[in-house]
DNA sequence: ATGGCTGGTAGAACCAGA
């Protein structure tokens, strides 16, 4: 038996102020499972209805107030959801659940990192790769076929930003995290989806700053958002896009979705 | 022209994002 899975991801700068695009892009595209980031909600004000009612019976959230914040929203049954807290300070960053063919899917929001990237002069670029390896450790050890999907705040390859030498010391591509990021990706051989079916030199970006007069004028993305998949999983992908119409949709979040389908 | 904006929250010439 065949069974097709949908799986989308997306940094959503507050679920509650974006409803409208939440629900269009649940309607449009209907993803069987969408991950969220950035939901900026505590876990009694989400808004469970409105998801509900377009089929999502099954929502899974770990929030709190004013930031962060991560959400799945499924099609489908999903059992033993978990919260993993990378830096040990209480932030909600990941949500996990397993699907009903064992397949686990964890949703992280890594930390941004602050502006300088000196963890001596600014703890949260520090709290950031701390994160990341905390994650390496984690992938070390994981024996179970998973799908680790996200914002990451990394920006990895030189054609994941408009100017790989503009932004060498931009938190988001400095050295440094793109090779932490490195480790995490080698620890348990995750397969990078989005470079598996758009592979680079191929421009791919998943964010673009509030701050441009006209965000596709100046084209100035960064690749931020991440699907990643255990090496059996990845296997079973048969399509990945980036949804860029949705940077224009009204009341746009400057993140926009990424979306895999999968045969299993 | 990579911060020029944005949302949440308080009620701020704030904080955080990236």
């Amino acid at each position: 038996m065949t069974d097709t899975l949908k799986i989308a991801s997306w940094n959503i700068n507050s679920v509650r102020f974006r409803m409208p695009i939440v629900e269009r892009f649940l309607t449009e595209e209907a993803p069987d499972i969408l991950c969220l980031q950035e939901t900026k909600v505590i876990d009694a004000d989400f808004p469970h209805a409105p998801i509900r009612a377009l089929g999502y019976d099954h929502i899974i959230v770990n929030g709190q107030r004013m930031h962060h914040g991560v959400a799945i929203l499924s099609k489908v049954p999903l059992v033993a959801d978990d919260r993993f807290d990378w830096q040990a300070n209480g932030e909600a960053r990941h949500v996990g659940v397993r699907l009903a063919n064992g397949v686990r899917l964890e949703n992280v929001y890594v930390p941004a990192g602050g502006d300088v990237p000196d963890r001596e002069v600014n703890p949260k670029f520090g709290q950031k790769l701390d994160f990341l390896e905390r994650m390496t450790r984690w992938s070390e050890g994981l024996d179970v076929p998973t799908i680790l999907v996200g914002d990451f705040n990394v920006a990895p390859l030189e054609s994941d930003v408009w100017s790989h030498k503009q932004l060498l010391d931009v938190v988001s591509h400095t050295p440094i995290e793109v090779d932490t990021l490195g480790k995490l990706q080698a620890a348990h051989d995750w397969v990078d989806l989005g470079r598996h079916f758009i592979p680079p030199p191929e421009r791919c970006f998943t964010w673009w700053s509030y701050r441009a007069k006209d965000w596709a004028a100046s084209d100035r993305g960064r690749r931020l958002d991440h699907m990643w998949a255990s090496p059996e999983v990845a296997k079973a992908a048969t399509a990945h896009t980036v949804h860029e119409p949705c940077r224009s949709w009204l009341k746009p979040s400057d993140h926009v979705p990424i979306v895999t389908e999968f045969t299993f």
